[in-house]
DNA sequence: GCCGATTTGTCCGTATGTATC
DNA sequence: CGATACATACGGACAAATCGG
């Protein structure tokens, strides 16, 4: 059940626009035909819209309503701007998926270690390698460091699954915000031998850095994503900023 | 002049994280002693911390407070959820920029550009090849499409200067969002000779691909932005949602 | 061009709920 | 338990942009 007022308009109407409900280009009912069908106060339904434009679904324009501007994600596209896990995203894009544990062990982060991922150089690591198959085609090599305090109990067999779901289900953690860096490196022999490349073919890939948080503002993960660059395909939304 | 007071607040309070004021995961001043310092009601204080939050540069903790997480962007790295020109960004990372104007033309969509573009068939287009060069070094080779009838009067002079400032300040057309999807392609002879790459070290190109909408809801620019991939660094943030 | 109706944008004050300390 | 801090929601007021008559 959605938490809130603003939350349930903000995905009901999302849901309608995802359903093509409205057609591209067209204009929404107006704030006062919302403020009646769902029977709240006006904030609150400008509020709901508020997410829709910053998610890219649609367009406000004063003194001439709001406009659809939502166009269907392509397939294997992971969208920017929220964090999902490989398996919620597969899910959503209808794909079967599989994730095999290449290695599992703990560290201790050492000066250079700390300095690479921003933990606390003494941190005690769950250090992890995952191969990600996409359709039964490996497509991405995750190395996972996760701050031990944090995700005390991980273990190989739930890295095997879904290792936010157990974080968010087991743990009670709630994951809040990441930052991440897109950029462009070479192929390593590990990435050859796992992702079945030729380096006659591509000698690059695309590599997506990211730094995790909790509610408590703590950084508990710190993830160097290695996806193959011929499907690769990270899709967002920007708005210009006066 | 800022427009509002809450943008005006949240361009303050950006500001003061920027320069340090708050050290790495301090707390901000509370909401009520923001309303008092800034002699605003607490929704305007609230709206300004929310799009603090959207920007990455703080967290809020219910019961707790509003945390400082900003880390300032590393060099060369372009900022994502922010519609940013070449010229834009150099300047505010504090490099020196050029642009060369390899191709201007006009030219009429067909199906096959209309298929690839968005544009609808028979639209009148200028398409421009670019080469942008960072402290001396050719960097990015932009293939730009704009629809003609919302940029009339395109010239190559413009071209080598800024497009948007031209669209902005002279045509008054109000940029809003963007569509971007990022892909990693196989180099072409173009971009080998335009920036210098040798295929022995990379073959492949970061590809940024992006859609961009004025204020009218119209689709006025296709972009294919090819970046040399040693140089390439897109950096964004993003939320989790329930 | 003007005017009134409609629609979104900004701002305020207040009340209540929930989490933290 | 009370004080503090953020979260949600409501209602009202006025401004600014658009559109039709």
């Amino acid at each position: 059940m959605p938490k809130s007022i603003y939350e349930s308009i903000y995905k009901d109407l999302k849901r309608r626009i995802e359903s093509d409900e409205f057609a591209y280009r067209e204009l929404l009912p107006s704030e006062n035909v919302l403020i009646r069908n769902y029977n709240c106060s006006r904030n609150t339904v400008r509020r709901a819209i508020g997410r829709l434009v910053t998610d890219g679904y649609v367009q406000t324009m004063q003194g001439k309503g709001v406009r659809n501007i939502y166009r269907p994600v392509e397939q294997t596209a992971f969208t920017i701007g929220e964090i999902e896990s490989f398996r919620e995203s597969a899910i959503r894009n209808g794909h079967t998926y599989d994730t095999k544990v290449l290695l599992f062990m703990e560290l201790t982060a050492d000066e250079s270690l700390a300095e690479k991922t921003g933990f606390p150089a003494g941190a005690e690591i769950y250090y992890l390698q995952r191969l990600h198959f996409l359709d039964g085609k490996p497509l991405i090599i995750n190395h996972n460091y996760f701050l031990k305090e944090c995700t005390l109990g991980l273990t190989k067999e739930i890295a095997e699954t879904s290792i936010y779901d157990y974080l968010e289900h087991t743990l009670h953690m709630t994951i809040v915000n990441s930052r991440r860096i897109m950029t462009v490196e070479k192929i390593t022999e590990i990435d050859e031998k796992y992702l079945e490349l030729n380096v006659e073919d591509y000698n690059c890939m695309a590599v997506v850095t990211s730094y995790t948080y909790n509610s408590d503002g703590i950084m508990f993960e710190f993830t160097q994503s290695r996806h193959r660059p011929d499907y690769f395909r990270f899709q967002e939304h920007a708005v210009r900023k006066g």
